[in-house]
DNA sequence: GAAGGATGTCAACAGTCGTTGGCAAACAAT
DNA sequence: ATTGTTTGCCAACGACTGTTGACATCCTTC
């Protein structure tokens, strides 16, 4: 009945387990290839090849192919706290720079688009990343409680239309882009998004 | 030795066949398939039975899966022309309209967003249209020449984040925004992504 | 050292996939 | 009426999928 689990960088949820090696290097394989495959050509023997085991453990410690998504797929995004008077001014280049980060370190994040796009549950765990993780960071800084939601959707739009463009298809022009660059022209539009006057 | 193809829509292409209606209701079932499933659970199983034919006609006119797809998604997004000294100055605003027109009538443009995102065929598509059709608006309207790869690609993140989250991912305040809203909070973006100096 | 559970391998299942070749019916041309 | 071509259906192939159960092996605990 132990449903839920934990990457082995959070100790102290229940004892240790022998097989603790193993359940990583599956969801470390899994990640890699949900991130480059997609969910339906992330095959549960592939996953199973790369870390080195059979596919019935993947089977055994997560049940199914949705489990094991669900399992390799736990993100925080860590936003920022930009709600100090002082930062608020800065949110856009701040979030900007930390989605960077972000994507740049994270291969979750790229199986999360690529899987939420072709996957209803995968669809679903990005709203909930949204409502649960973008739209408080929106509600630190925005004027009005009600636009919330609209401000959140816009700055979500942007973010995630540049890691399409250049994480995800590629396109050669987005690629290009020096880092410096995406968070000089990205970094006012989210500001706006956020604190400028509806329009 | 007949590689190529057109839609119904196209005479003059050589001689009518008896099958063109055949060959017409299997390209808008694979057009939705794709639109709905993604590639790869677009079966042709289930096309040929939304089309009322065999499988093996699929085969048949199209030579494989690929080929149809190929067939399906041909895309032309019919970018208006904003060179005129008047119409340059709202560029932003009549692309983010026409964008929206082009998402909410043509299936054919979620089909190849999703497709692309786990398909290499379909990303190397995308890359083209960009490419070989919002680069040149960008070039119309950017001042340095040398800009204009960048800045379309600034272009096409924003509008394809928004067809993301709004028709793909449907996020319930993306999709809750009014189309009044959208324009009125992404011409701006545009329009300083196209014409403003580089920051 | 015996017992019991955790860990892992192997072989196989039922189903689906893209794809192929053969054959019947409808049509066109002579 | 004859051919030849187009259009269509049917049955099947080999490959691959997620998933399961039986069996071996290791570690822990008494």
């Amino acid at each position: 009945m132990n449903g839920s689990d934990s990457t082995s960088t959070v100790p102290g949820s229940g004892a240790p387990r022998r097989s603790d090696a193993t359940r990583g290097a599956i969801l470390a394989a899994a990640r890699e290839r949900f991130a480059t495959d997609g969910y339906e050509r992330a095959t549960i023997r592939a996953i199973a090849k790369d870390a080195n085991i059979d596919p019935s453990m993947v089977m055994r410690y997560y049940r199914n192919k949705e489990g094991l998504f669900a399992a390799a797929v736990a993100i925080d995004l860590r936003l920022p706290d930009v709600s100090g008077a002082d930062r608020r001014q800065d949110a856009g280049r701040i979030l900007v720079e930390h989605f960077l980060d972000m994507w740049e370190n994270n291969e979750v994040l790229t199986a999360l688009l690529r899987v939420g796009v072709t996957n209803q549950a995968g669809a679903e765990r990005m709203q909930g990343i949204l409502r649960d993780q973008l739209l408080p960071v929106a509600r630190q800084v925005c004027p009005d409680p009600e636009q919330v939601p609209a401000r959140a959707a816009l700055m979500a739009s942007q973010l995630l239309g540049l890691a399409l463009t250049r994480y995800v298809l590629r396109m050669p022009p987005a690629v290009g882009l020096a880092r410096a660059e995406i968070v000089a022209w990205l970094a006012p539009t989210i500001q706006r998004y956020l604190t400028a006057p509806s329009p």
